[in-house]
DNA sequence: TCTGGGGTCCTAGGACCC
DNA sequence: TCTGGGGTCCTAGGACCC
């Protein structure tokens, strides 16, 4: 019945938790809720007792007052992703990473080497408790959508197989929430039209959905309800931005305290390029205000860099911009992303031959003026205003 | 201690070029 | 000279996902 392709998607279940749950024997079967300020994560006792994601910590506390909050530990959690997904690979090589504890497996044609999907994917699963110690629910479907849809249908901790004859009949009965990108604003506007569910979404023109949602939403939303995904499991994606942020409280901070936290997150931001070999374009402001309205200011360099000196003197230019919109607003959240991302040895192939390539190995605060004119890097700028503060100019 | 810390993709308008 | 169409890049905002 699959001959043609099978996709796996494979989800750790309440992930942090989990791992907190595995990790420490005294945590299992209780409402254990991952993050203090904010529920980063919750175990599925905890959710039981109406605890979500995101919530605000004494919120989940009044609802689950015997719950256990744990601080997170990233490393461990990041730990624990790299593990699974060698299960992954073990699996199939077309293993595509959605986030850190999410994955689209490509099983088509192992069937003679590893048994039909529902085995594949049973096996999977008993993998990943044996080798990782985690439950994993997986979604098994002739698209990604699909296996999606599925895996969501399916969890915590279950297995989902959608045979191919099955599908519309799978889908249509669905609430239109179940669908990949219809979030709250999507599914208010369709519920304002009386629709609910994927197979009223079906029954409407592709034309009036773009009417209604915008021409990429109308569409993507169109296909989705006939079950029209034709995406491959992309093998190896790069990520295409990468950004830190740092939420302030009400509490009013001068410039030269949101200089000093540019600086860190500029340097952080700084160190993962170079680590992962590679540079950025685009440096954008990210902030949010005390009525908690949002807003960005961007700018593009002419050229790429990973240059902790050269990222910064564009976040303070795009902050400098801001200064009164913070003043009079209030900031509750500031955070740099970088976006244009392409990986280091684009700089090389850039530049002119006979122009010095620009190495992060012999920056020096001289070496960069010299290249860069003198004027615009001073010893300040580098390395920030703050004595007690530096901006780390050789790689990790 | 009211409200984390990452990401992706899409849209719309303006500048600029051909 | 005037008008227009098409394409790309940049900026800003927004919806959505985990």
């Amino acid at each position: 019945m699959f001959d043609k392709a099978t996709i796996l998607h494979a989800d750790l279940d309440a992930f942090y938790a989990s791992v907190e749950q595995r990790d420490d024997p005294a945590l299992r079967g209780r409402p254990v809720i991952v993050g203090g300020g904010v529920v980063l994560a919750a175990s599925y006792q905890a959710k039981a007792c109406g605890v979500r994601t995101a919530m605000s910590g004494r919120a989940a506390r009044e609802v689950c007052p015997e719950a256990i909050v744990v601080e997170p530990r990233m490393s461990a959690y990041s730990q624990a992703s790299k593990a699974v997904f060698e299960v992954f690979e073990q699996t199939t090589p077309i293993v595509e990473g959605l986030s850190i504890d999410e994955a689209f497996l490509d099983v088509s044609g192992l069937g003679k080497v590893s048994g039909t999907p529902v085995e594949i994917a049973t096996q999977l699963r008993k993998d990943v408790l044996d080798q990782v110690g985690l439950a994993i629910t997986v979604g098994v479907a002739r698209t990604k959508f699909l296996a999606k849809v599925a895996s969501g249908v399916a969890k915590p901790d279950g297995l989902l197989v959608v045979p191919p004859a099955g599908e519309l009949d799978f889908l249509h009965p669905l609430p239109v929430e179940r669908l990949w990108g219809v979030g709250p604003v999507t599914a208010e506007k369709l519920r304002d039209r009386g629709i609910t569910t994927v197979g009223q979404v079906a029954q409407i023109d592709e034309s009036a959905l773009v009417v209604m949602l915008g021409r990429g939403s109308g569409r993507h939303l169109h296909a989705l309800a006939h079950n029209r995904d034709p995406r491959p499991v992309q093998v190896g994606r790069r990520r295409r931005s990468m950004g830190a942020q740092r939420a302030l409280g009400r509490k009013k901070r001068s410039m030269d305290d949101l200089d000093a936290m540019l600086i860190g997150l500029v340097d952080k931001l700084g160190r993962r390029l170079r680590t992962g070999s590679r540079v950025c374009r685009t440096v954008v402001l990210r902030m949010r205000f005390g009525d908690f309205a949002r807003a960005t200011r961007s700018h593009t360099l002419a050229e790429a860099t990973a240059q902790t000196g050269a990222i910064l003197l564009a976040a303070r230019g795009l902050l400098s911009t801001a200064a009164p919109m913070i003043e009079l607003r209030g900031l509750t959240l500031i955070g740099i992303s970088l976006g244009n991302l392409d990986d280091d040895s684009a700089i090389q192939l850039a530049l002119p031959f006979e122009r010095p390539q620009v190495s992060a190995l012999d920056l020096t605060i001289d070496s960069v003026r010299e290249r860069f004119g003198s004027t615009a890097l001073t010893p300040a700028v580098l390395l920030g205003r703050d004595p007690g503060v530096s901006v780390p100019l050789l790689p990790d």
